[in-house]
DNA sequence: CTGCAATTGAGACTCTGTCTCAACTAGTGC
DNA sequence: GCACTAGTTGAGACAGAGTCTCAATTGCAG
């Protein structure tokens, strides 16, 4: 992995065609960005690069994101969370997510099946579409697996009074 | 349409099964709910219950939406915007969203076939599904032939000086 | 090298959503 | 019907994500 010189060069060309400028947090962020793998949150990547001893405000990365995300080098995605994931977009790696809602896993995948068919359904609509967000929610193989187990016990913990927070 | 009684049955039925009370905040938001119509947002409901005289603080919407969806009687879904949107669920009335980002319109359909092959996708993965959300972004068909013709002139709405808001 | 439009950081601000706690009810049992 | 108590409510404080403002700074075209 050549630590993202490319796609940096991929941004400035996008840059220049809004007539903006390529800044060295810009770069920074994209270097960080591609360098590290995953689904990350906005103030996670703010953290990271306070960790690196690289300053950079918080408004920044909120603003080179959207600048990213415009530009097709990142994807905003949603995992079942209140807020936004993104993640770096190597060419043609379009996928969906498996989430489970146990330990958080995010299993990728990608169906031409799948994707063929919401096409079809577009179409008969008379519906362009440009993307598209798939999340499943459910339970891994391996939280499957634990819980199987008759460990019922502690599954009777009604936390708070009130109507809230049922059982966790 | 009955106005929804049967509904709220339907939830205390739920609610005593919880050691839960029904109380008249409660029946009046399902009663809301269920008369109207499509997707609305938790403060959206807020105020239409203040339109209609009916006092009811922002904990307790956002508490029994919460009950809501955990009944099953209402669902929460993202529609590509940065906070929630909630819709009733009638009987069996699953089915996933085309939004349209020029108008903002939301199209609802139901696709048995996708819906198998997103489940032939977990089981190979040793995954158990328990709900799922798809959203289609795009142009509806009625935007798309505004948008056809040639328009050009308000595109070059330039918002703002910097990096951000590139074209509205 | 210069000039200037674009960018940055700090922090105020907005919005969605959660929590606390004292006052208040639903609903069970008498 | 009446009382008791666990669950509920509203007001407002709080939290977290994301946006905006503006003065100071910087990329980069000429
Ligand atoms: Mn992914
Ligand atoms: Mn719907
Ligand atoms: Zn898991
Ligand atoms: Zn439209």
């Amino acid at each position: 992995m050549p630590t993202a010189e490319r796609e940096i060069s991929r941004f400035q060309v996008f840059l220049q065609q809004q007539g903006l400028k390529l800044t060295s947090e810009r770069s920074a962020l994209l270097r960080e960005i591609f360098e590290t793998h995953y689904h990350f949150e906005a103030d996670e990547l703010l953290f990271r690069m306070k960790e690196k001893n690289v300053k950079i405000s918080r408004a920044t990365i909120y603003r080179t994101l959207e600048l990213l995300v415009k530009s097709g080098l990142v994807r905003r995605v949603h995992l079942g969370e209140d807020h936004y994931h993104y993640e770096h977009v190597r060419r043609d790696s379009h996928h969906d997510h498996l989430i489970c809602t146990t330990c958080g896993a995010v299993i990728e995948f990608h169906d031409p099946v799948l994707e063929a068919r919401q096409l079809e359904i577009c179409a008969k609509k008379r519906f362009t579409a440009t993307f598209h967000n798939l999340q499943i929610l459910g339970v891994c193989d391996a939280c499957r697996r634990k819980g199987e187990q008759p460990d019922a016990p502690d599954r009777v913990k009604m936390i708070q009074v009130g109507a809230l927070n049922l059982r966790k």
